[in-house]
RNA sequence: UGCCCGAUGGUGUAACGGUAGCACGAUUGACUCUGAAUCAAUUAGUCUAGGUUCAAAUCCUAGUCGGGCAACCA
């Protein structure tokens, strides 16, 4: 991954550092997601962080699944997420690994604890554990269970594990310091009872360490060397180190970094969940939604998306990334890789009056200019064409550099054409444009110099196939959709035009992509043959974004 | 309110005591058979107040503003 070369950031100034006092002499880090919901773009910044700084410096990066609570997670989640990080780019080898499978030795260092007197299974309800806990300016109070004998603490936990009690009925807790200003460290709670089946473990256990206990001795156990997550957790590394000290065991550093958030969309999972349960987008790999599912779905590429995440940097400063970047990283990737074809959206017909009936002319046009090895194609030229509706005016402004009448165009790749006139039907609209086209100018250039200013796309009526296009656009409309008032829904901000579908006409050589393809259609786009519902010879696409458009800015003022 | 973290153009990010730079966006122009791309230019920034120093975006103090923390979630 060579984009990875030079990159540079206090994390990375971090790692070099560790290498060069020789602290460390391989890097090992980890990307740790818990299976409870899918991957989107924020964590995309942490696998390019995590894979990345591994690979940058020579060391290994774990896949490992922190799943320590059974009732949010779920098989599907593992198998999605999976599918995401590879699809990524990245390899992790043998290193795929599981909290669970950690859970015995966790158990062993729980009771540990408890024989050293830093951990006592309390009997407070949840409720009683909230008032003793106190408030962030107030210190908390001992349980009345924290003096508990170690044998008895030792004697319930294992019959904890045994299955004896019900969910919530007791829990083990460290015993640190209710008296402490970080809530954190206020006897916090390491294990508890839930008699649910897990994804990965089944029925092994009816006990699961909370994050805090698990994560650090999960690090540990993997020789992880820096352990990298996001700022919400800078409160918690006291514990993480805690732990680390109390067991006397290989200690990580954790790091964290600030999370990337988006404009125009969400991340929080519990919000993404929402859109998707409510049926607002069609599951987690709708193309409007962040996911990587939904991205890769819509038609980005892996290396765009790694491209972003190399240009988003890695800070402490929790701020937000305009999403005209990434749609920056996509254009500029596809503008060198992808084939050019023409379609014609929302069509006017097209009639060139000089131009003989039922003859067809094969024109050539170029497949990508910023790729010669490309080659060209022939396209089929008639009398009868389809133009965009857009690029007519019946009183065109100065500044319209399309079809208009008296105007002289040019078809691209083809001829130049002056309008000669237009037909309405009762309502008003326009049905048809009128044309002669100068047969000197074939292939698009006038024998006598003169220059029209406008190219327009186009394709021959007959020869034309239809496709289903669907026009994507931001889901929300307004840049922060999660900062909303206390009682308001992020929903409301949702963007009633994020989908629209079409039926598109274009030139034959587009209806026959392969599904997974993508394609410029000149001057409107870059459009994703979607890899689901496309069928033979019956691709269906997804603008993945539109072309930047000079003439739609002006026009809106 | 207690603790922790942060603050550089519109946005993101460099500068590690010594010329505030880059990218995205925006604007203008050149070029153009994509109003794209490309090229050129313009726009615009060190939160505030003190202090240390020959010299501060950088170090110190205080304040302001923003974020995080009171799940038996991660």
């Amino acid at each position: 991954m060579s984009e990875n070369a030079e990159l540079s950031d206090f994390i990375r100034d971090i790692v070099r550092e560790d290498l060069k006092t020789g602290k460390h002499s391989e890097i090992v880090t980890r990307f740790p997601p818990e299976p409870n919901g899918y991957l989107h773009i924020g964590h995309a910044k942490s696998i390019c962080l995590n894979f990345g700084i591994a690979a940058q410096f020579g060391g290994r990066c774990h896949l490992r699944f922190d799943d320590t609570n059974p009732v949010k997670e779920d098989q599907e989640y593992i198998d999605a997420i999976i599918e995401d990080v590879r699809w990524l780019g990245f390899n992790w080898g043998e290193h795929l690994y599981y909290a669970s499978d950690y859970f015995e030795q966790m158990y062993e260092w729980a009771l540990a604890l408890i024989r050293k007197d830093n951990a006592y299974v309390c009997t407070l309800s949840p409720e009683e554990f909230k008032d003793y806990r106190g408030v962030p300016n107030r210190p908390g109070r001992e349980s009345p269970w924290r003096n508990r004998a170690v044998e008895e603490s030792e004697d319930l936990f294992k019959r904890m594990r045994a299955g004896e009690f019900a969910d919530g009925q007791y829990v083990l807790r460290a015993k640190i310091d209710m008296a402490s200003p970080n809530l954190h460290m206020r006897d916090p709670v390491i294990y508890r009872i839930k008699h649910a089946s897990h994804p990965h473990a089944g029925d092994k256990w009816c006990i699961y360490p909370t994050y805090d206990f698990a994560h650090g001795l999960e690090d540990s156990i993997e020789k992880i060397t820096h352990s990298i997550c996001t700022l919400e957790f800078e409160v918690h590394r006291p514990l993480y180190d805690w732990f680390l000290k109390a067991l006397a065991v290989y200690h990580p550093r954790q790091i964290e970094f600030a999370r990337l958030n988006l404009s125009y969309t969400v991340m929080s999972k519990r919000m993404l969940l929402e859109l998707v349960r409510d049926g607002i987008v069609n599951g987690w790999d709708d193309p409007r939604m962040p996911t990587i599912a939904g991205l890769r779905r819509r038609g980005y590429t892996p290396e765009a998306i790694r491209a972003f995440c190399a240009a988003i940097g890695v800070t402490k400063y929790n701020g937000i990334t305009d999403i005209a970047l990434l749609e920056h990283c996509i254009r500029d990737e596809l503008n060198r890789t992808a084939a050019r074809r023409m379609a014609v959206l929302n069509p006017l017909k097209l009639v060139i009056e000089n131009y003989p009936e039922g003859q067809v002319d094969e024109l050539e046009g170029i497949n990508n200019p910023e790729d010669p090895s490309a080659g060209s194609r022939k396209i089929s030229f008639s009398r009868e064409l389809y133009i965009e509706r857009d690029d007519f005016m019946e009183e065109p402004p100065k500044k319209f550099f399309r079809m208009g009448p008296g105007r002289e165009v040019r078809l691209r790749y083809g001829y130049l054409v002056q309008c000669t006139g237009f037909e309405k039907d009762a309502q008003g609209n326009i049905t048809e444009v009128r044309c002669t086209y100068d047969p000197e100018t074939r292939g698009g250039n006038a024998p006598d110099g003169r220059k029209v200013k406008g190219t327009i796309h186009w394709v021959s009526a007959a020869h034309a196939q239809r496709c289903r296009v669907r026009l994507y656009d931001r889901l929300f409309n307004v840049e922060r959709p999660a900062d909303v008032e206390q009682g308001e829904d992020f929903k409301q901000h949702l963007n009633p035009d994020s989908i629209g579908e079409i039926e598109a006409l274009v030139e034959p050589a587009v209806a026959a992509v392969e599904p997974g393809s993508r394609l410029q259609f000149e001057r409107l786009g870059y459009f994703y043959a979607d890899h689901i519902d496309s069928q033979p010879d019956a691709p269906v696409f997804n603008r993945i974004v539109p072309l930047k458009d000079a003439w739609a800015k002006k026009r809106g003022g």
